[in-house]
DNA sequence: GTGATTGCAAATCTTTTGCACTAAA
DNA sequence: TTTAGTGCAAAAGATTTGCAATCAC
């Protein structure tokens, strides 16, 4: 990799990719993903996959981009995270009206729903089981099952 | 009830009542809910709970009204359906990003959701159940579990 | 009458799109 | 080059809000 080509305007790009995932493995997961690997996508990449499961909304992700320096456009982020999710390296979950909210864990798994704070937890999927789930409607095959446990901090009066 | 407060402009509000659920009934379900009842959220009502579950939009739920004559704005349709889900007469089902489904089950249950035709239909609680359930977050508690089994129509090649 | 409710239009918020420009291969 | 990707600003939806007019009590 070039540094020169990550050094754009008054930013140092390197300084960013210091703290975060490997070039490699961010081309990599891009590569695998049939996506071209443009500044702006690895730069997103590895804001996601830097550390573990994470769950932003196109909002947050933009505002980190810009903390970190790097320049994206929201509109851009819009994007990019829904060909993420169309790819396989994100999973969108819908638990708000009004706000998408994509999950950097891919595998099987469900979510504790904070209707306080708006924040977002795993719960792997091994933890749970359904049972006495009725046949999908004829004609129809199951895609995913989502549950949501939705919690609210305990009423301290 | 006096059916000369019914008689609005161009169209007869006792005609679309006399297929709709009583008004004895409605009255005293927005008496119960704490809610004046206007002749907007009076018919809204009894559209709502003239027939057994049901799913509306904002949206659909205002068609509906025009069709049938009744003369309530979008906005109204908007703020009487949130009226409705905090007095515990309609339920919100997130499952879809950018669109918000009221149910008129308020009973404990869960959804099929089919992701080609948009489609919600109901699974009784009493037929599913969860175990393995985390204990929520320290400090919080759960306020209600929501199971979205996410279908599609068979890929008919 | 008096305060709650409504309608309308404008405002807000999230998300998508069109198109000229830029960058990757 | 050649084509994919980006930025911007405008558009598109869904939902909300402000305020004068209207309605229930």
């Amino acid at each position: 990799m070039n540094a020169a080509v990550y050094f754009t305007g008054a930013y140092c790009y390197i300084c960013v990719m210091n703290k975060a995932l490997p070039t490699s493995t961010a081309l990599q997961r891009l590569r695998e993903a049939g996506l071209r690997p443009t500044r702006q996508r690895l730069a997103l990449v590895r804001l996601l996959l830097e550390s573990g499961d994470r769950h932003v909304t196109a909002e947050t992700l933009h505002g980190e981009a810009m903390a970190a320096g790097i320049k994206v456009s929201l509109a851009t982020v819009y994007n990019t995270l829904h060909q993420f999710t169309e790819a396989g390296l994100l999973r969108e979950a819908v638990v708000e009206p009004g706000r998408s909210y994509f999950d950097t864990n891919t595998a099987d798994h469900h979510h504790f729903f904070c209707e306080t704070t708006g924040e977002l937890r795993d719960i792997p999927a091994h933890h749970l089981s359904v049972s006495g789930l009725p046949e999908p409607p004829a004609g129809t095959e199951i895609s995913r099952v989502d549950i949501i446990v939705r919690i609210r901090t305990d009423s301290a009066a």
